[in-house]
DNA sequence: AGCACGCCGACT
DNA sequence: GTCGGCGTGCTC
């Protein structure tokens, strides 16, 4: 008997399956859960994704209709795959159709038909020009090693030589020489070999690390969470590449997930230089078609390794065996819009699910994951040594209250600038406040040029002679005159990088200055361009926003200044802190080498305060564990469990008599809080609310959402507000 | 999310 | 007169 009717995931942002007919020419060969179909939706046509089989339809005759067409391609997701999202849908209580989408690479997502060149990847040339080559090394050192690259790895795809930071002019310039050619890929299954392991390139592990390997190595089988904290420097990596080696050694596939930035040259080079195995990236700079490559050769098991960003947590791996997040603790694991998953929990899910081991790192862990390692949820690892002789930075406070400050630096911080400069050292100083000031006022009667879609300030920008508006985007003229008293004496106020930089530059008129922030970076390749210029000590005054904290290492930065160590304080975002202390510590960990150990200062007016104490004096396992004895009193997380429901409206009063409406629902050991308006009330011209749900049970806050869900629709105000659901919120600014 | 349908304002 | 603005409702 062959299938009658599919149930269907459709690209739609709703929270339900769709039925349809299978007429009974397109019923053979047996159609399989996970397969993409054509059908007819409204008055268009989409690409769905079959949820279920069935013999019965649950809907009237008259609404059911005919699938369009069975796409007769290989492109379709494995049970386990469609068994996976499915479970994301149901934890985020997320769309089903919307979190299909995001799991298949645009190509696939479209009806029109697919026009699928094979991936190609380059070879050097079997008869070698042995002095050719050598030639190369001195005369074009950059080819030079891109031909041993190519050579030693023998089909290694543009997508990586671009991300280990080599040119489309230098891959030119070798195969006009004749010494690489393109060839199409080869997509045969991944199948460990002796030779697959470099182990030249194998670091000897000192007996911390060996010890977390064993322990791996020990649950390699099953599932387990391994939190690996350790600090900056101290092998975090080698441990996850000795820890790979076993499972790579039994023909499984590795999923590495780093942060937006975290895929750095350096980073690639390690896994390229340890395995010669095939390695596809994932991640926000490739095409369509490059995406496309990667999902193919994930799923015909001819990716050994993949790494990516959050995305590539739905890479369809059939062979997966391991599952690596590095810097767990990271923000941009977290997606803050439409389906907002957290790209580490659900490398737990699937871990899970697979039943495999995940490895999750961090220099900062979560407090949610370091809480659950304490807990004995997860097996807890510390690395405490860092490899080699090098120290750690050490973080220092300055206190402010009592100094004389001129434009936001204190006399103490100047020394110490005037110092470091002077011994040919680089200085990276931090102001989370891109612009020139973030606001200009009337001196006569005070006014402030505020933005009218969102009742907020305009920053100022002198460079481009413009009010932009940081939450809208919207850009306004610098008024001649102050619009409420006439007056002409209209000047800026407060201080943002751009005027950081001119004034810093008046300061130390000796030493080049940079300035790295979304705006001094907008153009395409410009901060890989200043970070080069950075590491060939160009310049020696940095001056930058969060940005220039992640990622990147500055070995020759031996003094980091932060200018304003208060903001996170006397946040009311409980988590302020526990992300300002992840910042000092990673900026800490980044500044400085062996020989010239690196100094971060910071300025506070509150120098007595616990929690900087406690960073400064005890380091951050001791500050999260201080921090976590307060959420647990408070009762937040990651000792009770949050969902959010924001709402907006084009009229103030609607978003906040819609989330009072839900809050009349009677739950079952679940607490409301709110609603209340959000951080910022009024956003490019809409009205904002937030509505929080708590408890100490995750399932009796799903239980909730499930409810709350179901009678949205008799809620009078629902078709007036736009809303959206955020599981365990992380900004609750937003 | 799309897309159609429908009801009001300012154009050739 | 009709073009097009976006509010409303529906999609197996």
């Amino acid at each position: 008997m062959s299938t009658q009717y599919v149930q269907v995931a459709v690209p739609v942002p709703m929270r339900q399956l769709f039925t349809y007919q299978v007429p009974s020419t397109m019923q053979l060969p047996t159609i399989h859960v996970g397969e993409r179909i054509a059908v007819p939706f409204g008055s268009r046509q989409v690409i769905a994704v079959v949820i279920a089989l069935s013999d019965e339809c649950d809907i009237g005759s008259k609404k059911i209709k005919n699938i369009a067409q069975r796409l007769n391609d290989s492109f379709h997701l494995s049970k386990p795959l469609v068994d996976f999202l499915r479970l994301c849908a149901s934890y985020y209580h997320h769309p089903i159709g919307d979190v299909f989408q995001q799991a298949l690479p645009k190509l696939l997502r479209q009806v029109k038909k697919l026009d699928i060149q094979p991936p190609m990847v380059w070879h050097s040339h079997t008869e070698n020009k042995v002095e050719q080559v050598a030639k190369l090394a001195s005369k074009a050192p950059k080819q030079h090693a891109l031909f041993l690259l190519i050579d030693k790895h023998q089909g290694i795809s543009w997508p990586e030589l671009r991300t280990l930071g080599y040119s489309k002019t230098q891959l030119n310039a070798l195969a006009a020489k004749d010494l690489i050619v393109e060839k199409e890929q080869q997509s045969k299954p991944f199948i460990w070999r002796e030779q697959a392991l470099n182990e030249e390139n194998q670091q000897c592990l000192s007996t911390e690390q060996a010890v977390i390997v064993a322990a791996i190595n020990q649950s390699n089988e099953q599932f387990a969470c391994h939190l690996i904290d350790g600090i900056t420097g101290s092998g975090k990596t080698e441990v996850y590449l000795q820890a790979m080696e076993k499972t790579l050694a039994s023909s499984q596939q590795v999923l590495v997930i780093v942060p937006e930035i975290g895929l750095t040259p350096q980073t690639l080079l390690r896994f390229e230089q340890r395995f010669n195995v095939p390695i596809c990236l994932h991640h926000s700079n490739l095409n369509d078609s490059e995406r496309l490559d990667t999902w193919l050769n994930a799923q015909q098991n001819s990716a050994a390794i993949v790494i990516g960003t959050r995305s590539a947590i739905f890479s369809p791996l059939h062979h997966l065996g391991m599952i690596i997040v590095d810097e767990e603790h990271d923000g941009s694991l977290k997606q803050q819009d439409s389906f907002r998953y957290h790209g580490r929990d659900l490398a737990i899910l699937r871990a899970k699910q697979l039943n495999i081991p995940v490895l999750l790192g961090s220099a900062t862990p979560s407090f949610e994951s370091l809480q659950n390692a304490l807990s004995g949820k997860y097996q807890y690892h510390q690395l405490h040594k860092r490899a080699g002789n090098s120290k750690k930075a050490k973080i220092a406070l300055i206190d402010v209250a009592q100094q004389q400050m001129e434009h936001g630096l204190s006399g103490t911080l100047k020394q110490q600038i005037k110092h470091t400069l002077a011994r040919g050292e680089q200085v990276l100083v931090f102001l989370n406040r891109r612009g020139y000031a973030p606001a200009i006022n009337c001196q006569e009667c005070h006014w402030i040029a505020d933005c009218q879609r969102c009742d907020k300030p305009y920053t100022f920008h002198q460079k481009q002679q413009l009010l932009i508006c940081h939450h809208c985007s919207s850009q306004k003229r610098v008024p001649k005159q102050c619009p409420s008293c006439g007056s002409v004496r209209i000047a800026p106020i407060g201080q943002g990088t751009e005027q950081l930089e001119q004034r810093i530059g008046e300061f130390f008129p000796e030493a080049s200055t940079v300035r790295v922030d979304r705006d001094s970076t907008r153009k395409k390749g410009e901060l890989s361009k200043i970070l080069q210029e950075i590491s060939d000590k160009k310049h020696q005054l940095l001056i930058g926003t969060q940005m220039l904290a992640k990622g990147h290492h500055f070995p020759d930065v031996t003094l980091v200044a932060v200018l304003d160590g208060d903001g996170a304080l006397f946040s009311f975002d409980f988590r302020a802190s526990e992300q300002m202390a992840q910042l000092l510590i990673q900026v800490a960990g980044r500044a400085g080498r062996a020989s010239k150990p690196g100094k971060v200062l910071v300025q506070t007016n509150y120098p007595d305060h616990p929690l900087l104490q406690e960073i400064v004096h005890n380091g951050y396992q001791h500050f999260a564990k201080q921090a976590l004895i307060e959420r647990q009193q408070a009762l937040l997380p990651p000792f009770s469990f949050q969902a959010l429901i924001r709402a907006e409206a084009n009229y103030p009063s609607y978003p906040e008599k819609f989330l009072r409406a839900l809050t009349e629902q009677p739950l079952n050991q679940c607490e409301f809080a709110g609603p209340v308006p959000a951080a910022m009330e009024k956003k490019a011209g809409k009205f904002r609310y937030h509505l929080i749900i708590q408890s100490k049970s995750r399932k009796h806050l799903h239980q909730a959402i499930s409810q709350l869900l179901s009678m949205i629709p008799e809620i009078e105000w629902q078709s007036k507000v736009r809303w959206s659901l955020d599981i365990d919120p992380i900004d609750l600014n937003w």
